[in-house]
DNA sequence: TCAGAAATGTACAGTTATGTCAATTTTAAG
DNA sequence: CTTAAAATTGACATAACTGTACATTTCTGA
């Protein structure tokens, strides 16, 4: 599994166009959608063969079958998004609210939090122990990564566990909502998202700061 | 569909057993089993059929095809956790923090609000546009309820909103979690949330009524 | 007790998926 | 141009599931 992911990052960078129609990276590529319009049941050999016009027999090369395929998924969703919202919370900051707009980041850029490949695997999670134990494992590390932000900044303990998890769920739950929002609707929340969280308002340059990077003027 | 959750209810509550061993209310209960166990994908009438030990086509007595069946479901869903949600928000309460305790209530009583069914409805969302619609409808409904409560108590309403949305999104990501805590844990960020959502701790007397109707001692 | 309604079951026809195998085509490298 | 590896393909063997038609059983009430 660790190999594939490899190879695939390799033919990626290389961008050297094999002359072959098929590759583990285009099958793969292809599941990532299905897996994230219609749930890992649209994830199956024959549609997604029609669809790359390729011979449905043809991804035995690739993958053994389709539980290693299903397997890559998952991987791709472990290295991604658990990943990035940890850095998130190493990053620099002089106050909470400072720290929670750097949370928030991961709510609003793609590249750090994928939120509809996240949907995709909670639900899939129902159907599968082993994508279960992956969830809870991530979801622990998260909101400990993030309750460890609340105590640095001098949050009792009890109550760094209370907004950790404020912070995280609100977010999991919007996912879940699969709200169509446009940015400035997001936008406008967010002052009061981060009083309600930290107990304390962002300051107008923090607030700055914050929309400069997300390209946004208010 | 109406006619059938009514006939269903007529035969819950008179209790006689007709002496068939199947009916329409037998298949939608092992649907739902199946829809919480392991999403709509699971809910296919042959597994149903050997788990209730009936032939497979005796199905179709009771309804058109499948589609209807998952109909019957979703009817189901839209009944149960909306209404109850909603009729919550408008119980008495004195202050804010009171009204909070008041929605909390959904999150520990699954007679009031179903989690398990909220989440296989979410997941199902993917692959059917229709259910997507109706939880869309559902969301708009719920936070608009919440937000209402707030602005009661004096919020302004930017703030309502994002108070709303902090309530409801905890608790649907909670959901998603699957979280398999016990009463005490849960109940010990009863207070930390109270303070969160709504900006003021919760009186020893309001928190004293709300752990006596959970029957729980602290 | 016996007709007819309610429910069940069997047989059939069709669809969609999975994975293996051997044959074949395509490509890159010498 | 040849050749060996890489990739593609169609044929085959299975398995689950859906829904329809029709025969059969089981219950209920006059």
């Amino acid at each position: 599994m660790e190999e594939l992911i490899e190879d695939i990052a390799e033919q990626n960078s290389a961008g050297q166009n094999s002359g072959w129609r098929g590759s583990a990276e285009v099958w793969l590529n292809a599941a990532y959608d299905a897996l994230l319009e219609t749930g890992v049941d649209g994830v199956k050999i024959q549609p997604l063969a029609k669809r790359l016009n390729l011979s449905r027999t043809s991804f035995y090369w690739f993958f053994k079958d389709r539980k290693e395929l299903l397997g890559a998924l998952l991987d791709l969703w472990r290295e991604k998004n658990t990943g990035n919202l940890i850095k998130q919370t190493e990053a620099y900051a002089e106050t909470v609210s400072e720290a929670m707009l750097n949370i928030i980041d991961c709510w609003l850029m793609p590249d750090l939090f994928d939120s509809r490949l996240e949907f995709a695997v909670r639900s899939w999670s129902m159907q599968s122990d082993d994508v279960r134990a992956e969830i809870e494992k991530a979801d622990q590390h998260r909101l400990d990564a993030l309750a460890k932000l609340f105590i640095h900044f001098g949050q009792e303990e009890r109550m760094a566990d209370v907004r950790a998890r404020a912070i995280y769920l609100v977010q999991i739950g919007y996912i879940s909502m699969k709200a169509n929002e446009d940015l400035a609707v997001r936008m406008a929340r967010i002052p009061g998202y981060v009083e309600t969280f930290c107990g304390q308002a962002p300051t107008q340059s923090e607030l700055n700061r914050f929309y400069a990077r997300h390209n946004f003027a208010p």
